[in-house]
DNA sequence: TAATGTTATTGAACCGTTAAAATAAACTAT
DNA sequence: ATAGTTTATTTTAACGGTTCAATAACATTA
């Protein structure tokens, strides 16, 4: 590691004091200097290929109040090393890729980079946003509710995606309407005459993506007068395995399901697949639906019907509700919904009479 | 932001100077201390939540050649916006989610963080190290060759990850022999009886992995003696629609092609679509083999046939040798080839006479 | 007992940058 | 011409750590 550039053997050459390089590069507002002067400190810069480090800034900065600024923001998905149980890696589900990839995009157009991290479910980041001074967070899937209190306390943005049960006027947050999401997937198979509906889907956790989603088919069912049965409920994972698995179960013991809702699109290939080889036609003697409409929906045959949620969309909001966030200090909470909409391929077939 | 806890506060706290509050936390070698101080030392830690700040770790260390320390990797990525092609976006190929995902894991478990970041094809990234005072930077497929001589000049380890072309020393590098990759499913293909077979891949830059793999393609053909012909070559993107659109100019005109290598998976699945809806049976009329062995690989009906890549693996070793790179300063360079296997799904269908 | 090591600890310079206060130079206004 | 503003720039003191040289306390050796 050489020695670097600093801002001192710009001002040299330039024949100027650091103060004034610094003033320039930043364009400091309330400031002003001579054509000539910013000239001469711009060619030094190109001269010697000053590049500032960020190290310095963020501490020489770390003096007034609000204004830190590391350029850096967290982005944290749940991630545990468990080699039985794909769901706990992040991306097991490629949901998450499509999702990183446009955030990564806005951070970087507005100047700014991310910094990646997985943790552990209920592991606090909380050293990492101090150690980092970081400008913000995004955080995926449930937050870990000890370190809100840190992030309030400390005023560090953070934008919550996927996300309930935080009403915290602290926090915003990014999310689809699961429930609705969930009613509309299974309001749809309801319409296409099944009345015997499963639902595949992973943890049941409180305020979590699939207790909505779960909420909404049983929202759909009601309205139908269906009885919901505590056997089609199968509550395991987001993965494709999972999904499998269910299919084993539902081969082995049918009792008159014609239609499954699973609440990931992973999870629901995952059940296509088993069904299949448990030599159950899909769509012809049971029909599927998935949520989110990911890459691979399109993919597989016969093509997923899903609930489409527009990933890079999402992704998008949430990258500039945090820039927003850091550079407007203070911002009053914004809740941002992602609209759905539901995409029909081949998985779900009509049936008549029951 | 809060003004937050200094060493200074730990220091006042436990009745010591902040010296021996920075030896005893990084437990520098060749110092002793009482076990009472220590203990007073970690006491005030725990009782004032103090967590060091980094961004003046790594000014201050940075005093002393070498050991400079910001904790920070760098990964890099290729990926621009581009409405019109999916193949620019970092994940439209899912095996970046997988790498990713693998080395973050490994990264976040020496004890370092990942930044993350995309880059314009041919920017520079440079900037960002300087900027950042990265410990190190894992660079994902062709590399900024203008970046190379900074990487050497400042002594910044770089791992070199799917990149051919760089014999330089200085370069640590983690692939797959792709040259065999090539080579082995066309072999596969020829074994099965075909002889007319195309291959569809993106652009064959040169020193590209592509490239790589359509060399081996050609090795196949040479040692069974087929002449390989040049309409046979489908060059285009890597991504799903570049499948899409190959399979229907193969429709179009078939000339007797029997078989395809498709040196993605992703252009795989594009391609076997495509087929099915020009009405071409997969295998029946035309047998494909892909490459990479993704998530939705076993997911496609029917399953693709392709040579597996552990991706998994890939990351793990890239982010390991990355960490020794960093730790064991000026070791020499090494070179990791992840093995490959050859997976049999229903793509590919043997025929007779010809 | 004085000289000599050791061992435990501290003081202070330094890293590259920012920001507040100070200064110098150039204009106004009186 | 003198004081008062305004504009352009510099000086200095942080920021929160690390590290080297210095010191104090204690044990050892001659």
């Amino acid at each position: 590691m050489k020695k670097q550039v600093s801002i001192k053997d710009v001002a040299r050459e330039a024949g100027v004091s650091p103060a004034t390089v610094s003033y320039i590069l930043n364009s400091t507002p309330g400031l002003s200097f001579t054509p000539e002067t910013r000239e001469k400190v711009m060619a030094a810069v190109e001269k010697l290929h000053y590049v500032a480090n960020q190290a310095a800034k963020t501490l020489g900065s770390s003096r007034t109040e609000g204004i830190v600024q590391s350029k850096l923001i967290g982005i944290v998905i749940p991630q545990t090393e468990n080699k039985r149980r794909e769901s706990h890696i992040m991306f097991g589900n490629p949901f998450y890729g499509t999702f990183l990839s446009a955030v990564e995009l806005e951070i970087r157009k507005a100047g700014y980079h991310l910094i990646l991290s997985g943790t552990n479910p209920g592991q606090s980041y909380i050293d990492i946003v101090k150690s980092r001074t970081l400008d913000g967070v995004i955080i995926l899937g449930a937050y870990p509710s000890d370190d809100a209190a840190e992030y309030k306390k400390y005023k560090i943005p953070a934008v919550l995606v996927d996300c309930y049960g935080s009403g915290d006027s602290f926090f915003y947050s990014v999310r689809t309407d699961d429930r609705l999401g969930g009613y509309m997937a299974t309001r749809y198979l309801i319409e296409k005459g099944h009345r015997n509906i499963a639902i595949v889907t992973g943890e049941l956790k409180e305020h979590g993506v699939n207790s909505e989603r779960y909420q909404g088919y049983l929202d759909a069912l009601r309205e139908a007068g269906i009885r919901p049965l505590k056997r089609n409920l199968f509550e395991g994972y987001v993965d494709y395995r999972y999904g499998a698995e269910a299919a084993q179960n539902l081969a082995k013991n049918r009792r008159g399901v014609t239609a499954v809702f699973a609440t990931a699109d992973i999870t629901a290939v995952g059940l296509i697949n088993g069904l299949h080889e448990a030599g159950i036609s899909v769509p012809g003697d049971i029909s599927v639906i998935g949520f989110d409409d990911a890459e691979y929906a399109k993919m597989c045959f016969p093509g997923l019907t899903t609930i489409r949620q527009n990933i890079m969309e999402k992704g998008r909001q949430a990258a500039r509700l945090m820039i927003e966030a850091v550079q407007n200090h203070g911002l009053p909470r914004v809740e941002r919904i992602i609209p759905m909409e539901l995409i029909e391929r081949g998985t779900v077939m009509e049936v008549y009479d029951n």
